[in-house]
DNA sequence: TGTACATCAGTGAACGCGCGTTCACTGATGTAC
DNA sequence: TGTACATCAGTGAACGCGCGTTCACTGATGTAC
């Protein structure tokens, strides 16, 4: 049966979504042409029509995947401006998001990043190191105002404030699910500012 | 060339380190029968004589990966009583270990352990968790003997145990090894046991 | 209002490639006699 | 000490498969006249 023609760039965020579903279900290694076209309902073909190659689609998921991450943080500095309060608040959201959408862990830390197309691995680690310089200026400020210890390593700490997160991540995927990520995230986090924050 | 005829029992573990070598530069992803036995110095149908398919050679590496991690611990536990000095002992030695071995967080983080063949994602999902468990296990004792606060959530503090070395790996790959794990873990240590320690 | 046409998304067949694997054969090595 | 033989690791050709990609063709849609 011949698939309803559609607009090339609603069929790019089609490609994009069918993308993350297979990469969150099956894993990045299991993405192909054929497993995006036949979610989205067109022969593989169609879509070069609307992407120059796998890789244009790769750039694409990598595109969304670091507008969430830093919506996530725009938000949270526009709700508040006490520093711990702001690392919580991502924290939490950060949380949410990762098991809403279980395709963001599983390319981040994919092996792919590795291939010889080292263009790729730059864009995966400007996603992370942006991120997580984001979180030191944070720490950073708190410092400034008082409200984090002076002695905290701010390199290490934001590191730490990932790892709150990312193993997690990684449990949950391995565990079929049964880990509850949010719910580690509200444990941590009191353990976490026990570390950082001023008496 | 013909290669030289050698011992079963030696090609195998000359095979697993070939593997555990590309997986190290190239990624999980990269890894073939034939870019092994290419290192091995034989050519790919001889490697059928020592294993029975790809899937053997990599429960062989995941075999070792479990040895290394394991051996690690008991090294630890036998060097002292202390839960603090053995958490701290255990990080410094997994972050050196980490350094030394690329091929371990490709091999635990990559998601090829998420295809259909489940009894990969269960060694996988069976060597972190036990892993986790022996950390849960320190931590217990150290509520126990005073050392620790016995209001630590342990599972919580056991998930960022892990944290300070998860997140130290995927940068150190992302970053091209620009990323010094070991300073890190000299450098979370002292935050961490803050976090835990009572007093 | 009707018609001719340009545009562009969708199609299916075909391709080249790399991969894991099989198989009949080779030939070195150690052992039995 | 020499010879025949069994064992077993190594070889190269061939396979089937799935994949990303190309291409000439189709046909629906909206627009110009």
């Amino acid at each position: 049966m011949r698939a309803k023609k559609t607009a090339s760039h609603i069929r790019q965020e089609q490609i994009v979504e069918a993308a993350l579903d297979i990469i969150a279900t099956e894993g990045l290694h299991a993405l192909s042409i054929a497993g995006i076209a036949k979610r989205v309902g067109i022969v593989s073909s169609a879509l070069y029509r609307h992407y120059n190659g796998k890789e244009e689609v790769l750039d694409a998921v990598l595109v969304f995947i670091r507008k969430r991450l830093m919506s996530n943080v725009d938000h949270v500095v526009k709700e508040t401006r006490d520093p711990l309060q702001r690392l919580k608040r991502i924290l939490m959201r950060h949380a949410r998001m990762l098991d809403e959408n279980r395709a963001i862990p599983h390319v981040v830390f994919s092996d792919w990043i590795y291939t010889g197309h080292p263009e790729r691995k730059a864009k995966v680690a400007d996603i992370i190191t942006g991120y997580l310089g984001i979180i030191r200026e944070i720490i950073k400020e708190g410092k400034n105002d008082g409200t984090i210890r002076p002695d905290t390593d701010t390199e290490a700490a934001s590191v730490m404030f990932l790892g709150m997160i990312l193993p997690a991540a990684v449990l949950s995927n391995v565990s079929e699910g049964r880990f509850d990520m949010v719910k580690h995230a509200e444990n941590a986090w009191p353990i976490f500012v026990r570390c950082i924050a001023k008496i």
